[in-house]
Parts: C-alpha cells; sequence; structure tokens
DNA sequence: ACGGGATGTGTACGGCCGTACATATTGCGC
DNA sequence: GCGCAATATGTACGGCCGTACACATCCCGT
C-alpha cells in the first residue's frame, strides 16, 4: 500500500470540502463526502479534523477570507471621494451577477453558525472585520447598518429567486448613510 | 394492539417537529425523531409526510402563522400616526428578548430554504406577506427595505451573540423611512 | 350494515454516518 | 543512522436514517 507524504493534505481537504458544500449543500458534508472528494481515505479527514465543526471553521474561514480579497480589489477601502452606496450596491450586484454557488456556500456556512457554537466566533470575526473596512467611509455604527441591509437584500434575493436590483439597493444603502 | 382513530394526528406530527428543530436544530429533524416526539409509530409520520421537505414546509408555514399573528398583536398594522421605525424597533425587541429558541427556529427553517427549493415558495410568501403589511404605513419598496434591514439585525444579533440596542435599531430603520 | 378507501401499526432491509483502533510509513532531531 | 513522534491507511462496529411493505383498524358513502 504505497503512500506519499503530503505537506498539503491538510488544505486540500479543507478545498474539499468547499467543494461537496458547494455541490450537495452543508446537509452533504461528511468525513466521507469529503474523503472521496479530496481523494484521500477516510481516516486521513478524521486525523486532520476530529469534528466536522473544525472542517467548517476551517472552510469558512477560507470562504470569508475569498469574499475579503474579492471586496478588497473592487477597491471599496480607498476612494473617499466616490459615492459608497453606489459601490457597494455594485460590489453586491457583481457578488450576486455571476455564478451564485458560490453566494449560497457562504451564506449556507455563515447561517450554520446559527446552531453550531464554534462557528460564531468566526461569524463574529467576520462580521466585526468588514465592519471596520467600512468605517474608513463612515462611522462604525452606520457600518454595521449597511453591512444588517447588505445582508438582507441579499437574503431576500436568495430566498425569493427575484432580480437584483441595483438602482433600489444604492438608493437604500444611501438612505442609511445620510440619515 | 389497540389504536385510537386520531383526526388531529397530523397536526400534532408538525407540533412534535417544531419542537424537535427548537431542540436539536434542523440536523435532527427526522421522520424517527418527530414520531418519537409526537409518541405515535414511525409508519405514521411517514404516511402523512411522505417527505422530510414536505413536513418542513408545513412546520415553517405555522411557524411563519405564529410570527405573524404576534406582529398584528403589536397593533402595528393600524396607527397610522405613532412612529413606525419606533414600533419595528420596539416588536423586534420583545420577539429577541424572551427566549430565543422561538427566534433561532425561525431562522433556521427560513434560511433553509436556500438549499431546499421545496421551502422557497413559503419563504417569499412569507415576505410578501409581511411587506404587503407593512405597505399599508409605507410605500411597498421602503417595506422591503425595510424588512431586509430588520432581518440583517436580527441575524448581527444571532450570529455575533450582541445584546439588541433598540434605540440604534430605530435610528437606522428610521432612516431607511425617511430617506 | 357493509364494503372500499383512508388511516394506523410494526418490522425489516440496505445505506451512510462518526468513531475507534491496529498498523504502516514518513519526517526530523540527535 | 536511530528512534520517536507525526502522519497516513484500512477496517470494523454500532447507530441512526429513509423507505417499503404487509397487515390491522377505522370512517363514511351508499
Amino acid at each position: 500500500m504505497p503512500r506519499r507524504y503530503d505537506p498539503e493534505r491538510r488544505q486540500r481537504i479543507v478545498d474539499a470540502a468547499i467543494r461537496v458544500v458547494g455541490k450537495k449543500g452543508l446537509a452533504g458534508l461528511s468525513h466521507r463526502s469529503v474523503a472521496a472528494e479530496a481523494d484521500v481515505p477516510l481516516g486521513s479527514t478524521t486525523y486532520h479534523f476530529k469534528t466536522l465543526d473544525e472542517l467548517m471553521v476551517a472552510a469558512l474561514r477560507q470562504t470569508n477570507e475569498g469574499f475579503a480579497k474579492a471586496l478588497a480589489e473592487s477597491g471599496l477601502p480607498q476612494s473617499t471621494e466616490s459615492d459608497l452606496a453606489a459601490d457597494l450596491a455594485h460590489a453586491l450586484g457583481t457578488w450576486l451577477g455571476g455564478d451564485r454557488t458560490g453566494v449560497e456556500l457562504e451564506y449556507e456556512l455563515y447561517l450554520a453558525a446559527l446552531r453550531r457554537p464554534a462557528l460564531r466566533p468566526v461569524a463574529a470575526e467576520w462580521t466585526e472585520e468588514t465592519a471596520e473596512r467600512l468605517s474608513h467611509r463612515t462611522d462604525p455604527v452606520t457600518a454595521r447598518a449597511l453591512l444588517a441591509l447588505m445582508d438582507g437584500i441579499c437574503l431576500q434575493v436568495l430566498l425569493t429567486g427575484a432580480e437584483y436590483d441595483e438602482e433600489y439597493a444604492r438608493e437604500m444603502l444611501r438612505r442609511v448613510l445620510e440619515g
């Protein structure tokens, strides 16, 4: 039974976990399904992640970092001159416009924290970090409200199947901003 | 094996399902767990609900109705004179203030619609109905934004473990209202 | 009152799950 | 090179799951 040393085994398992959640949903996540997706034996997933919660934490962290990077690349942090509401509405549009698999995955992991205490610190961390980024262009309290509104709008789009209306989002974000 | 005719069997099963989700989370919902909670044999749950999705739909509908009734009793629909933002913020406070089991249950079922197409019409229906109620005191577009903001605020409270800040909620709702 | 369809009940099967563990291989400090 | 800890692998066990099905019982139209 030949076996090679794999210094990135852990990372490959996390990547596989994200793919599994994207394809089959969080309910389809198991040590076995991840092992199959990552093409590693069952014992390998249980060795690196004693608990499914541990694996979810790693996956959620990774997806959060991915979104944060995408948000940073959209030029949001800087440019204190442009219209923040328009920028946010546009970023949301870009995010929701393409393949929604990533968005659904993000929210599914994010919302799993409702029932899994282990995930809650990660979710809270994410909210805090993002609010802090936005705080460069508005006050912290407003920043949190902007995030809340964006979350709510995303959920409405995802749950009702409605089209994303960027103008509507911009207008409502503007109202919160210019209260 | 004595067995009595039970004309409310189906309703009892739905009630049991809601209790199960409240206690063990959506992941703990199964034909067997519901049957045990409702004190009926396994075959009874599979007879009345061929699919778990069917059972979830019934449960989500019932919790939605419960919240809608609570919201109606809070006197929200009428009283076009009072401050709508304050009323909504207060209702949210009441809802979040007591036992959060009900709130978590509501959101868990609500958000399950992300991955379960069968639940999405119910979730969409709920959003539409509630927005329509609010439309009596503002325009429909603003009503949807108010709902989105309320959802986002609730999620932040539930996910970050922060205390609910009614003043903050009132202020942000006011901004959306008076934009 | 009687027959058929709706409802209730118990049991069994195969499948996926988490976990545990004995065993094999590898890396690395010494 | 040696040895020990870290890592990798395969297998097995018990548990919960959805589903199916045969059979019992009951309601209701006629």
